[in-house]
DNA sequence: AAATCGGGGTT
DNA sequence: AACCCAGATTT
């Protein structure tokens, strides 16, 4: 290994140099921008990630911008991004950075660790790509150049998998230019050692890649399997009054989407019909508040929205209230709240043309 | 150690 | 449908 690792290293950097993608915040080491970035492309691809990135930089040019926008704002910008933590996380941070530490990010792993939405890799990718710090990262990307290239079956979602990838990364980084080092991995993982029917037969590392000289490509990296994902039931009330407003509600408390907006929901363990719908409790505690002129059901076919742990099926009911209701929102304001895209793509369907 | 947190691309 | 993405945090 120790022979190994230099011709590794060096041979990947001239790929990389030879290769990488123009990105925005590969012309800077602003911390600032790089902390953006690094926590816009957790386990988000970097084409997704990318415009995202451009609007805030233009949004919020520097930490002091970001620090002083209303959450709701940021929540809004951060739509459709997911993992929405990263974004209320984002926004805790810069408040700190700019009003505790006066606008200046710290230039070590172990400090840029104790930031909210900071951990192991992020404090790495700042401190080497930033402040020219040795320290690994270890993302999606080099758990899977790692373990073909040297062979290594060790499961990359367990603890002993990400000690021993952190500890071989650590071995493996150019000391002298880790912050391109470890771009360097990311980009070959991203871009060639893809995860899957990689182009061995042209590889640079064909001769001495583990996995390929002993035809293990496609096993590895190896993975403990999650278990399979949850059904879900969600009934949506979308309240339509005659002077065109509806009911918002933030959601609160646990769970997915939080801080995010939606229609008034009542979740069930199955999909149900109407007569099934009013006798709910949730729903007799709000009809009690209005005047129901009408329910009619929007999609007999449940919308499947598929997240990666659960499965939402839902259904939107349309009431129709002759009511002033109360902390009712105007339908043309809904697009000002920050919502999940399952709402924001029921809204621009349904609203079309209203 | 395991579960949770999104949305979208690829095969 | 299964897998994965420039992971972090909570349980």
């Amino acid at each position: 290994m120790p022979k190994i690792a230099p011709y590794f290293s060096k041979k990947l950097i001239v790929w990389y140099l030879q290769n990488k993608r123009n990105l925005p915040w590969r012309n800077t080491n602003n911390p600032y921008h790089i902390w953006l970035s690094e926590i816009m492309l957790q386990q988000t691809r970097v084409l997704q990630g990318l415009p995202y990135y451009l609007k805030f930089i233009e949004a919020y040019p520097k930490v002091e911008d970001l620090a002083s926008a209303p959450e709701d704002e940021v929540l809004k910008l951060w739509q459709g991004l997911g993992y929405y933590s990263r974004a209320r996380n984002l926004h805790a941070t810069a408040k700190r950075v700019a009003n505790e530490m006066e606008g200046i990010f710290p230039n070590n792993y172990k400090d840029l660790l104790k930031l909210k939405g900071v951990g192991d890799y992020t404090a790495s990718a700042i401190a080497s790509i930033s402040f020219n710090q040795p320290e690994a990262v270890v993302d999606g990307n080099v758990y899977r150049v790692l373990s073909r290239f040297f062979g290594i079956s060790t499961p990359i979602n367990s603890t002993a998998g990400q000690k021993e990838f952190k500890q071989l990364a650590q071995e493996l980084i150019v000391k002298e230019q880790p912050g391109t080092f470890n771009q360097a991995i990311m980009e070959f993982g991203a871009r060639y050692c893809v995860p899957q029917n990689p182009d061995c037969e042209n590889c640079i590392f064909n001769d001495s890649c583990v996995a390929f000289q002993q035809k293990k490509v496609a096993q590895l990296p190896v993975k403990i399997k999650s278990k399979p994902v949850k059904q879900r039931f969600f009934n949506y009330l979308v309240i339509l009054s005659e002077n065109e407003r509806t009911v918002l509600q933030q959601r609160n408390g646990k769970g997915i989407w939080h801080k995010l907006y939606e229609f008034p929901l009542i979740e069930t363990s199955k999909e149900i019909e109407v007569s099934e719908l009013q006798k709910l409790p949730q729903f007799q505690d709000f009809s009690d508040k209005i005047n129901i002129r009408n329910i009619s059901l929007y999609n007999e076919e449940a919308v499947v929205h598929k997240l990666s742990h659960q499965h939402l099926n839902t259904r939107f009911w349309i009431i129709e209230t002759l009511d002033e209701t109360e902390s009712s929102v105007a339908i043309s304001e809904i697009e000002s709240y920050a919502v999940p895209v399952l709402i924001a793509n029921f809204v621009s369907e349904f609203f079309e043309n209203y």
